[in-house]
DNA sequence: AGTCTTACTATTTTT
DNA sequence: TAGTAAGACT
């Protein structure tokens, strides 16, 4: 703890707060929502917020609760109350994504929602092949109903809070099965003791409301929460919070700007944030809405068009910064010109003594990106693309943690599936097949029916002993997890698996993915044992890498959330592309409004200059179209824009496109959660325990009963056909069949015949 | 088991 | 247009 501040003397942290900043920092003691506008200092309130509670007294760093989105914010956090009250921040256990809390929640109460504590975290990849096996078992057309789109149905329940048992009947898939195969897939996930993303947050609210002991718990324990981004939040972390505030006099602060929620598609609900104060009775709401980020064109120009929007709590930003450039609107042929504007823009801004870095380019989708790196490339400007794939997700990086997994533990099937044949080991479909089958049926791992399969005939020579050496090189890498390093022993694995030679063997993409490799191993020494680097890769899916360099930023509106940028490139601003088409199409009136936040978001990420364009043509999917400016240039106020076309594409007036007012009804949250959401979430805890009850501590379906089988029966086999019954030891049998002999067979591959 | 060919699809993606 | 994924073919 640092020293108690002077008696009297306001302590240093608050020096340079302004009034209503340290306002929303002093008020500690119950509800608080702090509305904070775009630049209005948000983080460092938060952070000084924290700092004060600690520096205070009023709870120990492991009695408050603080969470982020993003594993970035969470570790910005961190720094800076550790920068202002020292060391002291480090007991901060309970601070992080709601993913990586809810997590370490669900390691201590694992066993109360059915699984183990050892749970591994399935990624998206992996839960797309575990629902391509439960709709295949289905036997639903996997064409007309891809795992891809059951994945985003899952996850959007899961997102609202919902179970199997509680999914509304009006939810469908593949014709009226969308419960069935819900179940189906949780029921996998149990045997593999494994659950995805969204599970993190559905198991916690399971154990909270089926136990009231567990719950009392950690309320008691969190004293004090913060919650970042409040807007972002879905209905399952909603209620997650409720459970978890206990009350409406909780000493709750949510912080957020309902103006740059844009995640609706990702589940989140803004109507979390524009409710609070129904929540929370009495609730402070504390505006932040001076902007120390922008000029007062740029402010002037990103109010001007949010206005347009009607779901808002509505803010009013200011500044100081009086005067500057204003925001600069474009017209241009195509969409190669506009390229080419901003290259020339880019150098522009260099000579009058800019750097590359201090500009961004920030556009609505991904494949806008191309004409800007073309043209990048050819001019020499550096560039750095931000987002794109992701290390974790590269095919390499995730084989090399399947041979990982599978070293940790012999029940990670999916994990053997990805690598059993590679590199190829001869190990072909059917086997593999065979291997899966045996597995299900006896209620074991993969692994173990492998090792199993190993004793008997039922593999061909050939795949035995390639599978024979396999299963001996997962048990001595294994058995080297103790005497060397996790890098040392990841080098070995690729090295003695053959993965290396495989992509040494690649002469187009081997290159890239070994340097990949390279970085993984690299990446791994800060860890020393291979459970907690599992754990991390799957919760903190981000590896820091070099940057530093002084590049032009590329992004999406998306990505940009949360940065500044002195010059900032806004291209692309037409008609379905930006308000993006499909957004409108899928979501009406409320996907237009997450367009406009969108734009705002980027508008307001200039902190001295913002150049808005849009093409009459631009080619897309290889096709040119036609394009007409965006509304959202329309919206824009004429008093803090200048509207620039040398091409004459542009006359100051784009088409009108009155909409009507809205009038799209809300339907909220399918019926039920909606009003008062408190009452709602104890109704949801009462029902509860039924649910629990089902979810026995089961891991793996119960093994088939075994036949009882004779000496001397007729029995038909698959591979070797008809023969008789020669011994019995337990499961396996030796039988003389009539044609290839005899063969030492497993029940369950042979029927009784006749 | 590996290679070639064809068909399909294509926003945003904090964990 | 391009990149991938599944199927057919050898």
């Amino acid at each position: 703890m640092p020293p108690a501040p002077p008696s009297g003397g306001a302590p240093a942290y608050l020096n340079g707060l302004n009034l209503e900043q340290s306002d929303a920092v002093l008020s500690t003691d119950g509800p608080v929502l702090v509305l904070a506008g775009a630049g209005t200092g948000k983080t460092r309130v938060l952070t000084t917020r924290l700092a004060h509670i600690l520096a205070t007294g009023r709870a120990r760093p492991w009695e408050v609760l603080a969470v982020t989105f993003t594993n970035k914010a969470a570790r910005e956090m961190r720094e800076r109350a550790t920068h202002i009250i020292g060391p002291g921040a480090e007991g901060l256990r309970w601070l992080g994504t709601f993913h990586a809390i809810a997590a370490n929640i669900l390691r201590r109460h694992a066993e109360l929602v059915g699984l183990r504590s050892t749970y591994t975290i399935l990624d998206t990849d992996d839960q797309e092949r575990l629902l391509k096996q439960v709709l295949e078992a289905a036997n639903v057309d996997t064409k007309r109903f891809t795992p891809r789109s059951l994945a985003t149905l899952v996850d959007h329940w899961k997102n609202r809070g919902w179970t199997p048992q509680k999914l509304p009947a009006s939810e469908d898939f593949a014709n009226g099965r969308a419960r069935d195969l819900f179940s189906a897939y949780q029921e996998r996930l149990k045997a593999l003791n494994a659950c995805d993303f969204g599970d993190l947050l559905l198991h916690n609210l399971t154990i909270f409301t089926g136990h009231d002991d567990v719950l009392g718990e950690y309320q008691r324990r969190f004293r004090y929460m913060l919650v970042d981004e409040y807007q972002d939040t879905n209905v399952a972390q909603y209620l997650w919070l409720r459970l978890l505030a206990g009350g409406t006099s909780a000493n709750i602060c949510c912080v957020g700007d309902d103006d740059q929620s844009i995640y609706g598609w990702r589940g989140a609900e803004v109507d979390n944030i524009l409710r609070f104060e129904r929540d929370f009775p009495g609730a402070r709401v504390i505006r932040l809405e001076r902007n120390y980020r922008s000029t007062s064109h740029i402010l002037g120009a990103a109010s001007g068009l949010i206005a347009a929007n009607r779901a808002r709590l509505g803010k009013t930003l200011w500044t100081e910064a009086e005067g500057g450039e204003k925001v600069q609107v474009r017209g241009v042929w195509d969409g190669e010109a506009e390229a080419r504007l901003i290259a020339e823009e880019i150098e522009q801004a260099r000579r009058a003594g800019l750097r590359y870095a201090d500009m961004a380019v920030l556009v609505r989708a991904s494949f806008q990106m191309r004409a800007f790196e073309e043209r990048f490339v050819l001019t020499a400007v550096p560039y750095a693309v931000v987002g794109g794939p992701r290390f974790f997700e590269r095919a390499e990086i995730r084989d090399a943690h399947a041979y990982l997994r599978l070293i940790q533990s012999d029940d990670d099937d999916l994990a053997f599936e990805r690598i059993v044949n590679v590199p190829k080991r001869g190990v072909g479909d059917t086997s593999v097949q065979r291997i899966l089958s045996l597995a299900r049926h006896q209620g074991v791992s993969a692994m173990a029916a492998v090792r199993e399969l190993l004793t008997s005939d039922e593999l061909q020579a050939r795949t035995r002993t390639a599978l024979s050496a396999f299963v001996r090189d997962i048990d001595r890498w294994r058995a080297g997890l103790d005497s060397s390093s996790l890098s040392a022993l990841t080098e070995t694995v690729l090295e003695e698996s053959g993965y290396t030679d495989m992509q040494r063997a690649d002469k187009a993409t081997g290159p890239a993915r070994l340097d990949n490799l390279k970085e993984l191993v690299q990446s791994m020494q800060a860890f020393d044992s291979l459970q907690s680097y599992l754990e991390h890769v799957s919760l903190v899916m981000e590896l820091d890498r070099g940057a530093g360099e002084d590049a032009v930023q590329v992004m999406t509106l998306h990505a940009a959330k949360g940065l500044e940028f002195p010059l900032v490139f806004l291209p692309g601003w037409e008609e379905g592309v930006f308000p993006s088409q499909r957004s409108i199409d899928e979501k009406g009136e409320k996907g237009l409004e997450e367009e406009r936040r969108l734009a705002y978001v980027g508008v307001t990420r200039a902190r001295r200059f913002a150049r808005i364009s849009f093409a009459a043509n631009r080619q897309v999917y290889g096709r040119w179209t036609s394009q007409l400016p965006s509304r959202f240039v329309d919206e824009l106020p004429p008093a803090h824009i200048e509207t620039r076309s040398d091409t004459g594409y542009y006359d100051g007036a784009a088409p009108g496109f009155a909409m009507p007012a809205s009038r799209w009804e809300d339907s909220r949250f399918g019926g039920g959660y909606s009003s008062p959401g408190w009452q709602r979430a104890q109704r949801f805890s009462r029902q509860q325990p039924a649910i629990e009850a089902r979810a026995t501590a089961v891991s793996r379906p119960a093994p088939q009963a075994s036949q009882p089988w004779a000496i001397g029966e007729r029995v038909f086999h698959q591979k070797f056909g008809y023969g008789a019954i020669v011994s019995i030891d337990a499961n396996k049998l030796i039988v003389a069949f009539d044609k290839a002999g005899e063969k030492k067979v497993i029940d369950t591959f042979v029927e009784k015949a006749g």
